[in-house]
DNA sequence: CGGTTTTGACCAGCGC
DNA sequence: GCGCTGGTCAAAACCG
């Protein structure tokens, strides 16, 4: 069933678009979906309910009612390695489509980012591997055993690279690290999170003219990494991979900026609740914004740093000069897929 | 000048 | 064994 589960998530197929300039730092653009779309060893993924073929959307997932014990909101922390509880409430979103979108934030109109699935569609492309978690699971396995182990040396300090090889032991498995994807709709790739990150790698993608970045904490001993591509179908949507989980707070330094901006994001808070008021402070825990999708709580820049953050805070300060944030009433089926340990 | 990004090279795993 | 692919390294370039 597991497998049937990844089957489906892992075959979600997107819309093909021309290429735009994800690469542009520079602009917010309206729309911003948030989905998460997989994560492993999650305590998420033991609700039945996760096992309908129609899933369940990371809205519907976090809206959902406390009379479903499987969702309780705090499985939703735990997910994200949180602690705290949040009060959910049940949304009005259709369960037809696939995957799942939540909008994030947006014009109203142009709440595309609703992917339809045809359920023998497939991706062969890696482009989509965020996404492709079959890709991650046999082809990285043994990677993210080789990933750990260079990750350990880095530690060590740095010996030539070709040592670090050799000096590995083949059959040491690395620990399989906790992992979720999302799918956001951004023209920004890389959306601030509260964390500092660094990126050491950037590889073209197969079949996809967008290329997968790879970042990692900066954060002396955190192993969490992530890996931020675009589908190369809708080139609109971005898929963001975290692995592993952060041993730390939030840098100091962000951690104004992001509460901040929380405070003055409107999206986070109608996720939680469309129609009432904010959410208390109690349920917006930096952890979860670091942990969660940054396009979860508006829009983030790249890779840690504040001024980036300023400037989309800024831009999104225009944006609500524009927009109405009613966010739950146009959401869409999203894509919060909890994959299952194999 | 310190931190980050870029980018070509390298390596291991996998399929054939 | 070979080629392909994903992931990472690390020197150079870049930037504030």
């Amino acid at each position: 069933m597991a497998e049937d589960l990844r089957d489906l998530y892992y075959h979600q197929p997107f819309h093909e678009s021309s290429p735009n300039n994800f690469y542009s730092n520079s602009n917010i653009t309206s729309n911003t979906y948030a989905s998460v779309m997989a994560t492993e060893n999650s305590s998420l993924l033991h609700s039945s309910h996760m096992l309908d073929p129609s899933f369940m959307s990371l809205g519907e997932f976090l809206l959902q009612g406390s009379s479903d014990h499987h969702h309780h909101p705090d499985a939703i922390a735990r997910a994200f390695g949180l602690s705290s509880s949040v009060d959910i409430q049940q949304p009005a979103a259709p369960k037809s489509s696939f995957p799942l979108v939540v909008k994030d934030h947006d014009q109203g109109a142009t709440c595309g980012g609703e992917i339809p699935v045809t359920p023998n569609s497939s991706i062969s492309s890696s482009s989509t591997e965020a996404a492709n978690g079959d890709h991650e699971d046999t082809n990285n396995k043994g990677k993210k055993d080789k990933q750990q182990l260079m990750d350990t040396h880095e530690d060590d300090h740095e010996s030539p690279k070709k040592d670090q090889n050799k000096s590995k032991k083949k059959g040491e498995k690395k620990e399989k690290q906790p992992r979720f994807a999302f799918m956001t709709k951004s023209e920004v790739d890389h959306l601030e999170d509260g964390y500092r990150w660094r990126k050491y790698g950037q590889k073209a993608v197969k079949n996809s003219p967008y290329p997968r970045s790879y970042y990692r904490c900066t954060t002396q001993k955190c192993p969490v990494k992530k890996r931020v591509e675009r589908s190369f179908q809708d080139p609109s949507i971005v898929i963001t991979t975290y692995e592993g989980t952060h041993n730390h707070h939030v840098p100091a330094t962000l951690r104004g900026n992001v509460a901040a901006g929380l405070m003055l994001h409107p999206p986070m808070s109608s996720i939680l609740n469309p129609t009432g008021p904010p959410p208390p402070t109690s349920l917006l825990p930096q952890q979860l914004l670091a942990q969660m999708p940054p396009h979860l709580y508006g829009h983030g820049g790249g890779s840690g740093a504040g001024s980036m953050y300023q400037q989309n805070q800024n831009q999104f300060q225009q944006q609500l000069q524009f927009q109405d944030y009613g966010l739950l009433q146009d959401m869409v089926p999203g894509s919060m897929f909890m994959k299952p340990e194999p």
